[in-house]
DNA sequence: TCCCTAATAGACACCGGTGTCAAAAACAAG
DNA sequence: CTTGTTTTTGACACCGGTGTCTATTAGGGA
């Protein structure tokens, strides 16, 4: 094969031009009109024998139209593989059928899972779903949503933690008329839409198994100051040991990030403490791998010698080893909830079935390898 | 706070509701033209005293305008902050402005990043993206795209792999009059746009630096069959052995299907032998997870004993203990740089860029803490 | 000053749908 | 067979932009 000479080649071509390509800017003068066209509303029409308004109603699914004429019309669509057109819709309906979804990236699975659960509610609708990743820390990061919102006009907009709790994106999508529902750990006390799960509770049952199995001392490694979830896992964390009537002592407590870096960090301050703790309860998965890392690295025995938790079950908890017990967030779940959320003002209301402004989905315990009693025979 | 009882209370209204939702059909009827319009393109043309076919052509950048007139609608443009409606350009130009992103989620991280890498690349301009997932093994999985691309017309479809490597795919996209650009581990034979990148001589690198070592045998767990960058991979492993005049024994080579759990079957077969590896490349990252996993599950040493190498850089290669000698595919560069690539016919040609089929941007060896020369002393 | 050409701006139809309202058709009752 | 009422359909304007083609303006040379 000539696959390496022409390897290079591209390569070079591709080398010169990375960095030199200028933006993206399209030209509406280049129409091609030369492709094979859609059929349109009036090509139904005309084969149908009826006014384009009649089959716009077909559509739409009136209810003012005889059964006659709509069996009629949907065959020449069917015949005619007819598509309405999604922009001219849009435009007409003066709102388009997009749903935006703004997020930042707390961990690639979580996006991803929330994607496709909001992909399992309008799989056989007409929306669509618009991603944008959104920079936190950027300052002009409400302006770059501001003109996205603008530019895109989405019917609405799903907010993923941590951007959830921004209260200055919230106050935007209101001051622009976009709908929105916040994705969150925990009913959330400013108003709007809202789903979350019921995390606190399933860390406190978490922790309960742990003073169950005998442990006593259990370090905490906390999430990033000003993330509500990271309160909530805390407040979880917390309601056990009072139930058992436990305190957390200051120097078991440490913060971090929600990085793998902070919870190697905290894993070295808690792991050299002189009584060191027989279980760790890291605040999301990442920092407990990094819990992982400097026990083994310390030859420090798992589970025999220091239980784990984490919390999210990313892949990260399958992959490393002992396989990580943690607590499953119903993402994809919360995903399609709130899908339906979004869009419940447009729907028809349905008999029975209340549309509430908040929903809470359960969280799920999940055992795996990384905990155990305590060794009895522990040396301090 | 009543946060206890008030969540109770969600959750029991939420769970009667899930499951009985009905399908997502939007009503028109419900249009609210109530809210705070934005302002149109007629505003503009009002309020600068001039006709809207001009202000069309300020948006536009047409040449033809003199440098007063422009300034002036422009001000105007800005005064207003009037932003054109897409669902009416769209329209008028008879083209949309979004882009397809079609994958069958190999690795949430891989997606993310190469979403991440797109939006790099239209950050600045009209053009928005649109993720679907793609089902790879449902039987109407075709239908699905088809329906989804006549519906929505993207100006073009990114297809990551494996699902870049689907022929049906590629010639439906071609029947319906969708650019494409295949995104895969190698240029591609089939004509059509493509970025690629060099796994074939990274790998070979990677295992080059394992013979320098001195490893002798090396295991090798390969990709599924049919996915061209397992292909690839394999090549690239060949190629290092040939050069240095090694051969691959039947029994070192084990296949995998990219998931942890046939990382973890490959590694039992492959440290069950009487005359063991001292060394492991697996394919991708998280299969050298699950070789790394049973190592340290018998008690073999990691890297002393045993080094292993992964593909993709994935967070898990960090997340890992020890942290993983793996190669890192570049693919948010790749990302950006097929987003350019499709879009390209309609940017205005640039002195001295050439706008090539196809791209190869390099990928990396990345050494971490997996890789050690063999033990010298190893029982045998 | 006048004429010719090039540069610039505008009028108008059109993209593919939907809303409105009036006309036509169907049906019921007298 | 009318008339009145309800159901079904269609004509036409409109959503917010762009393409085409013509009208206007500006500038330069005789």
């Amino acid at each position: 094969m000539n696959a390496n000479g022409a390897a290079s080649t591209i390569k070079a071509v591709c080398a010169s031009n990375i960095g030199k390509r200028t933006d993206i800017i399209l030209m509406p003068q280049k129409t091609d009109r030369s492709s094979s066209k859609q059929p349109t509303i009036n090509d139904v029409a005309a084969l149908a024998g009826v006014s384009k308004k009649t089959v716009s109603r077909v559509i739409n699914n009136s209810a003012l139209i005889s059964d006659k004429t709509r069996k009629n019309v949907q065959e020449v669509i069917a015949s005619l593989g007819f598509v309405p057109n999604p922009q001219a819709r849009a435009l007409a309906f003066r709102r388009n059928f997009l749903i935006a979804l703004l997020h930042d990236n707390p961990n690639a699975q979580t996006v991803l899972n929330f994607q496709n659960g909001v992909l399992d509610a309008i799989k056989d609708s007409d929306l669509a779903l618009l991603v944008r990743p959104i920079d936190r820390g950027s300052s002009d990061m409400l302006e770059d949503v501001r003109i996205f919102l603008e530019k895109q006009r989405p019917i609405g907009a799903l907010l993923l933690p941590p951007i959830s709790e921004n209260d200055d994106l919230t106050a935007l999508c209101q001051s622009l008329g976009v709908r929105y529902v916040r994705i969150g750990s925990t009913a959330l006390d400013e108003p709007g839409k809202c789903v979350s799960s019921n995390d606190r509770e399933v860390v406190a049952e978490a922790c309960r198994k742990l003073i169950e199995m005998g442990h006593r001392r259990i370090g905490f490694v906390r999430g990033p100051e000003g993330f509500r979830s990271a309160r909530e896992r805390e407040l979880g964390f917390l309601d056990a040991l009072h139930s058992a009537d436990l305190t957390l002592a200051d120097e078991l407590c440490v913060k971090g990030n929600y990085r793998i870096d902070s919870g190697t960090e905290a894993a070295h301050k808690l792991l050299s403490l002189a009584n060191r703790p027989t279980a760790i309860f890291a605040s999301n998965d990442e920092m407990a791998a990094g819990v992982m890392q400097v026990a083994l690295g310390l030859g420090i025995k798992v589970p025999e010698q220091l239980s784990i938790i984490g919390f999210d079950d990313s892949p990260t908890a399958t992959h490393i080893w002992p396989r990580l017990t943690t607590v499953r967030w119903p993402i994809r779940e919360m995903g399609s909830h709130s899908a339906h959320m979004l869009v419940s003002d447009f729907l028809p209301p349905v008999e029975g079935i209340d549309q509430p402004e908040y929903a809470m989905l359960p969280s799920r315990f999940v055992e795996r390898q990384s905990v155990a009693p305590p060794a009895t025979d522990k040396g301090e």
